[in-house]
DNA sequence: ATTATCATTGAGACCGGTCTCAAGCAATAA
DNA sequence: TTATTGCTTGAGACCGGTCTCAATGATAAT
């Protein structure tokens, strides 16, 4: 009666036993739909149900099978509508195959993670999908698997650890997308990321412990190899994790005494802040910078001019994995598989040749 | 070992209890927290814990305490933004006080939603929160609500549905925004929503079965009608459902003889979807069209015009539900709480007088 | 020395399902 | 008629925890 009540009774299989005339085991071969039961019977089971409005524990049901029928997703930010539209594409897919959902945000912090993980494996998930964050503290992932319960990657493989894994293509859309700039004519390009560590400042790859954020940079770099960019015009620049610190990062790298005429964004919430910090700045795109993003946002068509993106079919990725999942929990074991979605990038209006670009040349000489 | 083995044998609480010489009560009292064990055998068990890898089982910790710590949360349609914020907002909540949250999308379908509760209550959730797509066919909410777990409404009220209830203040929002419209020189204005229903022409309020709804048509009709604007100059239309629906109202409504000169736009999503058609059109914003929408989404700045809004604090709606709903969890007994968030008008470049106005009132004339 | 008190620990029921195994019973075969 | 087979049904163990209650042993009080 009481809403405080502790413990709510539910109508058991038990109780609809009792109430139909038969014993608990007849009543739960019915009710649970399995083993075989006469027509008779099954009629008078089924009306009792009905009559007491019988409602299956699911709890309990998952207690004795040992399967829950839900699926752990672990992203790192949903509010990032790149994971909004791949965890829909996860669930979706899902439901279709009778799982449930339970989904987790790390906040892309890897304590977090690890702590989602373990909730997960608690409520004994038959699965898991999880977005890694960081690609060496690993341990957790590596306990998921050694449990026996499947995990599958999502966006970010991790190089020694193989497990089903669904990623796009990164290193070489951010080397055409690259490649796009510098045919436009641009020369000093700034690949801007939210991953981050200590220092704030670019060295060397070995820094870089996400493999898709790696990925990217390697084919942002070999593009401006291969054009002949120096290193130091191409700017590699960490710690866009929050809106703030992506303002303060782009008001610093457009205040340098030679800015970069271009830059590409790793994911669509960092391009929105660029593209309001040049707005601020009174600078226009793409006459004074270009832009080019990862993921198609939908804010990316109503600017002016609409922006150049790297779309990345996130949806297709969220349903990618989740087959994948599914399969290994359907029993099938074969070798773990990797998964390269391809992108595409759809030019808009946010690249254009550098504004100043003969006098930039000269200056370079003097 | 076999991935596709059906049941994962775990650590158990027997099984730390015989690693450390003692019962399998004892065990489970330092293992689950409670009770009361010497230091000692404290120490032996917790060390046959860690050298066992223990990890709870939720799923039978919950069996047998009746709680399983998970909120359910039903949601109209996650890719929406506003509903995005506001299912941060619940799930930091929910976290913060150490519930889980598991996601439900209903599509705005009401038999999906129904599934969807039906399949939470056997997951034994603790606690719901349902956006609800209808207020006409409410049995399942009732059923929740009967069965004694606690159950509150997010942005939609159910008038003769005396639960836990937070929305914004809708009809006032509404009323604000038209009379800035109308203050602006507009008359002839038009409401969009994805409401539909058999028919999609508008009649009468008798026909809206969602609260939100209606008392936003309601604030409008009533600022129309204080300022005299004629039931024929306002125009109600719904069936925004999907984006292409969106699109073909939007080019229907502005090739009419005498188009409408200012929308309200019920959400951001069809906000988005009008803003293109009108540019899709080479008509200009707010020179051709003024437009306000509800829920001030990230793209809303960025467009030119950036777009004026109605703001709806989604994470703070989110928060304040599942503050109620836990408050009710553990055992608060006080009568249902209607709370009303207020909303604020973001005024940015999308209003101006409507171009012709002055010929448009000579043409009203002849 | 004896009894009362208290802190620990152990035994076992219980939660609500699933599932194994044996018993009951009718139909069929010998 | 009796043995064999097959189909239904029932009894009860089990999943992995929680929790009640009784038993144990140590300490304090008389």
């Amino acid at each position: 009666m009481n809403s405080s009540n502790p413990r709510i009774h539910s109508v058991t299989v038990a109780d609809v036993a009792r109430a139909a005339g038969v014993s608990k085991a007849t009543a739960a071969r019915v009710l649970g739909n399995y083993g075989v039961v006469s027509e008779k019977i099954r009629g008078d089971v089924l009306a009792a149900a009905r009559q007491l409005d019988y409602r299956p524990n699911e709890l309990a049901r998952s207690m004795t099978t040992g399967r829950s029928g839900i699926i752990g997703v672990v992203v790192g930010d949903i509010e990032n509508s790149f994971f909004g539209y791949a965890v829909r594409g996860i669930s979706d897919t899902a439901r279709s195959a009778g799982f449930n959902v339970i989904l987790a945000n790390s906040s892309e912090q890897i304590e977090v993670e690890k702590a989602a993980v373990r909730v997960l494996i608690g409520k004994r998930v038959d699965g898991l999908i999880v977005t890694p964050s960081e690609s060496r503290d690993i341990s957790h992932l590596r306990d998921v698997h050694r449990s026996g319960r499947p995990l599958a990657l999502l966006d970010r493989a991790l190089p020694d650890f193989d497990v089903d894994t669904v990623t796009v293509d990164d290193r070489n859309a951010a080397q055409r997308a690259t490649e796009i700039l510098i045919a436009s004519g641009h020369r000093r390009i700034a690949y801007i990321t939210a991953v981050d560590f200590a220092g704030h400042e670019y060295k060397d790859l070995g820094q870089i412990y996400t493999s898709s954020v790696r990925e990217r940079i390697e084919g942002f770099m070999a593009a401006c190899d291969t054009a002949g960019v120096p290193p130091w015009d191409r700017l590699i620049v960490l710690g866009a994790t929050t809106p703030q610190a992506t303002s303060n990062i782009t008001h610093k790298l457009l205040s340098r005494p030679n800015p970069p005429t271009a830059i590409i964004a790793s994911d669509s919430v960092i391009a929105l802040e660029i593209f309001k910090v040049v707005r601020q700045r009174s600078q226009r795109i793409p006459e004074d910078l270009s832009l080019i993003t990862f993921h198609d946002a939908d804010w990316t068509t109503v600017t002016s001019p609409p922006i150049t993106v790297i779309d990345q079919p996130a949806y297709r990725l969220g349903k990618t994995v989740t087959e994948l999942l599914i399969r290994r929990l359907k029993g099938e074991a074969r070798p773990p598989e990797r998964i390269i979605v391809p992108t595409s990038i759809i030019e808009r209006g946010s690249v254009a040749p550098p504004a100043g670009q003969d006098r930039s040349r000269d200056r370079s000489k003097g």
